[in-house]
DNA sequence: CAGTCCAGGCGTCAACAGTC
DNA sequence: GACTGTTGACGCCTGGACTG
C-alpha cells in the first residue's frame, strides 16, 4: 500500500487499521473504460473526538474525498491517494488501485488489523463469476487476500517500536502485514491539526506507479510477442514431425511389400 | 442493416521467480 | 527483504463474419 496518511499529532503509540478492499474491484481494467472506486476511513486518534470520514477514490483518476460532515472535497491526482482535513477528516490511500482503510487509535499497544471489504466496490461482483471462480480453482492457489476475506477477516500484527519515525516534521510509518507486502504511510500535521501528504511525496509516488505501468505494458507486449513466436515454432514443429511421420509410413509400407514380394519368391 | 458472436489484441493486476 | 522481470488471468474494445 502506498498510501498516506493524516493523523494529529500523536505518534509513536498509534494503533492502525488497515482494511483492504476486494480484489475484484480493479483487476482488469484499463483507465479509460471502467471507474474502480475505494472507500477509506479515518478514525483520527488522541483525545479528539475520533472522526471517521469516507472518501471515494477513483484510481488513475482525479477522485473527490469528502469529510463525513460533509465539508471539504479534495481532488486528487491520479494514482494515489490523498486527503486530509479536520479534525473531522481524513485520509486515504490506494495500493494500485485497491483500498485501504486506515484507522488510528491511540491505545499503547499498537495492533495493526487488516480485514478485506468488498461492499464499496460497484464492481465487486465480478468476483463471484463462476468463469472467475473455476479459472482460479484450476491454476491458481488463492491469494492471501482471498484467504483473509474468507477468513472473516483479520489479520494482528504489532508495530515494532521504531516503525513510526519522525523527521523535520514529516511522519514515516511502516505498516505490515496486510497483504504480504506491507507499505510506507508518509504524512505530514500542520498547525491546527490538519494533515497533509507533501506535494513531492505524491508525486514521486504517482511517477513510480506510472513508471511501473509502463513497463509493465511493454513488457506484456514483449511477453505476447514471445508467445506468438514459440506458438509458431510449436505449430511447425507440428508441420516437421507430421511429415516424418508420414515418410516413416510410407517406407515402413514399401519395405514390407518388399519383403512380401521376395518371400513369395 | 442492425444485432450477435467470436477471435485477437491491449492494459492492468497479481503471483511468482530471480537477483542483489 | 526489496526490486524487477515474466506471465497467467481478467475485463474491455474492435473488427470481421454471420444471421434474421
Amino acid at each position: 500500500m502506498d498510501g498516506m496518511v493524516e493523523e494529529n499529532g500523536t505518534t509513536n503509540t498509534t494503533n492502525v487499521t488497515d482494511v483492504l478492499s476486494s480484489p475484484g474491484s480493479s483487476s482488469g481494467a484499463t483507465p479509460q473504460h471502467q471507474v474502480v472506486t475505494s472507500i477509506v476511513q479515518l478514525t483520527l486518534p488522541a483525545q479528539a473526538p475520533s472522526a471517521q470520514v469516507q472518501s471515494v477514490i477513483q484510481p488513475n483518476q482525479q477522485s473527490v474525498i469528502q469529510t463525513a460532515s460533509n465539508i471539504q472535497s479534495v481532488q486528487l491526482p491520479k494514482g494515489n491517494v490523498i486527503l486530509v482535513s479536520k479534525p473531522n477528516s481524513v485520509i486515504h490511500t490506494t495500493t494500485h488501485g485497491t483500498l485501504q482503510t486506515l484507522q488510528i487509535k491511540p491505545e499503547p499497544n499498537s495492533i495493526i488489523s487488516a480485514q478485506g471489504q468488498s461492499g464499496s466496490d460497484d464492481s465487486g461482483s465480478d468476483d463471484e463469476s463462476p468463469k472467475r471462480k473455476y479459472r482460479e480453482m484450476l491454476t491458481r492457489r488463492p491469494s492471501y487476500r482471498k484467504i483473509l476475506n474468507d477468513l472473516g477477516g483479520a489479520e494482528i500484527a504489532v508495530i515494532p517500536a521504531g516503525a513510526l519515525q519522525t523527521e523535520g516534521g514529516l511522519h514515516t510509518l511502516a505498516v505490515s502485514g496486510t497483504t504480504g507486502g506491507g507499505a510506507i504511510v508518509q504524512y505530514a500535521t500542520g498547525q491546527d491539526g490538519q494533515f497533509y501528504v507533501p506535494g513531492p511525496i505524491l508525486e514521486d509516488q504517482t511517477r513510480k506507479r506510472e513508471l511501473r505501468l509502463m513497463k509493465n505494458r511493454e513488457a506484456a507486449r514483449e511477453c505476447r510477442r514471445k508467445k506468438k513466436e514459440y506458438i509458431k515454432c510449436l505449430e511447425n514443429r507440428v508441420a516437421v514431425l507430421e511429415n516424418q511421420n508420414k515418410a516413416l509410413i510410407e517406407e515402413l509400407k514399401s519395405l514390407k511389400e518388399l519383403y512380401c514380394q521376395q518371400k513369395t519368391e
